[in-house]
DNA sequence: ACGATAGGTGACCAAATGGTCACATGTCAA
DNA sequence: TTGACATGTGACCATTTGGTCACCTATCGT
């Protein structure tokens, strides 16, 4: 398994991606923390965690007890680069914020 | 299946990957040009393919009896958006600026 | 017209994935 | 020290996914 199937792999399941928001939201959370906002119980949630820090998403501190969780989003602009055109890519932010402004007005 | 769950996992197959890749290169190819590319059997790539057009990752123009693929570049700079704090990226471009400045300067 | 070429569908099977549970370890606080 | 709390492991099962094949339709060139 390569560094990347590793990170996209993890992105592949919508609860890993509600995980990855959260922690964009507010950093430095615990598993308990985490778990009580999802319906999965804490195994699930756990397992889950494993594959994102593993993908390197997500980064861990150790506080006696606890787990920290903090969202790392260095895999998410490697993606980026891959695929987006240094060139063109003024021309894709400008298609997107066109989709925007249509989706506004429906 | 929501849009971004169709992109992510699209995204999550290497195989996948390799098409985008192939297509990053060069755009406009047509199945049986990308299948000779792999491994794999045509209808691997054609289910591939697929998946990918689903996640309108792939946009596809049909001429005669070929079907040309091309490269969609707007989904990944959606996940780049979902996850890339806006300031942050700011900062982080405008250092890279400063940088090539001086290097400039030397 | 007709053989060759390009693409498409549905069924099928092996392997990977998502989720739960019983059970276990380490740490806090009274 | 002892009970409660936070996290961790391995086994297990249902569902999804990756890949192939037999068979089919549409288009090209001669």
């Amino acid at each position: 398994m390569t560094d990347d199937d590793r990170v996209f792999k993890a992105l592949a399941d919508p609860t890993r991606r509600f995980l990855l928001d959260l922690l964009f939201a507010r950093d430095g959370r615990t598993l308990t923390e985490l778990e009580s906002e999802l319906e999965m119980s804490r195994f699930g949630v756990m397992k889950h965690l494993r594959v994102l820090e593993e993908a390197n998403l997500v980064v861990t501190r150790r506080s006696g007890r606890e787990k920290l969780h903090f969202l790392n989003p260095v895999p998410i602009r490697e993606i980026h680069d891959r695929w987006i055109d240094k060139y063109t890519e003024l021309h894709t932010t400008t298609l997107l914020e066109l989709k925007a402004e249509l989706e506004d007005e429906s």
